[in-house]
DNA sequence: ACCGTAATGTGATATTGTTTCATACAAATG
DNA sequence: CATTTGTATGAAACAATATCACATTACGGT
């Protein structure tokens, strides 16, 4: 099962991206309609652009993606549509670079996933953090604190950018 | 001994901090020396005020600071003085706040600690987090990732506000 | 004194994020 | 249908965070 796990994971540069971005697309009206949100126009181009690929993309590249598609907005119509797929769950934020990116995942169980980011082909990934997030509840109750929020991002090289791995061919571009 | 733990980890408002500053200070020096890195005088301003609180401070914070001590410096000064101050790892990044704060322990051990940050009061306190990092080496192995670096950060209350907690009075300053 | 490197200064600029106020639009209610 | 209310969007300015490029100074070794 590993072998699946880590395909999914981190897919490769050829991988069918489409694919990818109408899952997440998909599963993101699923997500807004039932917690009663509404994936507008505007919230689905965004989310369009982040779920394009498999990087995180700060919000002014977002913004100059869309000029250059006609469509000229002002960085606070993209921070909001933001913070709505953040409401909704279905983009995060990499905190460690200002950024966004898109859950390609389905977040079974208990949904406490930690981050892995290639330093790079900047591919970025969630996996399962159970365990991690158990021993943070741990950490917490140890010293007296009540968790809120919860940040656990780890960078370095994803398996397709290790020095033994087969070198990629050109730009990584989901 | 969980209560000489908590007591250091989140020190009350009316705490003599002169004692925390004076030891981060002394511990800078120690690991400037040993990492053969000089504690220049203007690091040494910088140092001086992350470490003159228990909280993360911003880079512009510290600017005005030491403008209305009559020291106007660049940002980029401030900037390189808390990189050098990363890399002698006597402060630390808060990344879920762009902010930074000394380090007021020792690292005891592998130094792998983690950071809780209280919403209310703003105290940063950093514990042992061995077992989460092992979670986190393992976590990696199975997604055949090398990890470079490790963000783990806590927000929510500290012993002192949470609901149940005798209320500080007035404002905390360190 | 001279050189080489590290540290700092200076000015401009880039990047990231927010405030404020106005407008549009749609669902709920009378 | 008209009104009210709440949510979403538009527009302009601004605030906060961070870096670049280049000049200058300080310091250690020879």
């Amino acid at each position: 099962m590993p072998s699946r796990e880590t395909t999914i994971l981190f897919p490769t540069p050829g991988h069918n991206h489409g694919t990818c971005l109408h899952t997440a697309v998909g599963r993101a009206e699923r997500a807004f309609e039932t917690k009663g949100l509404k994936l507008t126009p505007l919230r689905r181009k965004v989310l369009q652009e982040i779920a394009g690929s498999h990087h995180a993309v700060g919000a002014y590249d977002i913004l100059d993606s869309l000029a250059r598609k006609g469509d000229r907005l002002a960085p606070i119509s993209v921070y909001r549509a933001i913070d709505a797929l953040l409401a909704a769950g279905v983009v995060h934020r990499l905190e460690s670079r200002n950024a966004f990116f898109a859950c390609h995942t389905s977040h079974t169980g208990s949904g406490n996933q930690i981050i892995l980011a290639c330093e790079t082909c900047g591919l970025v990934a969630e996996v399962n953090g159970d365990a991690i997030f158990q021993s943070l509840a741990q950490a917490a109750e140890g010293a007296n604190f009540k968790p809120q929020r919860r940040v656990v991002e780890m960078t370095g090289l994803c398996k397709h950018c290790q020095p033994g791995a087969i070198e990629a061919v050109g730009e990584i571009e989901a």
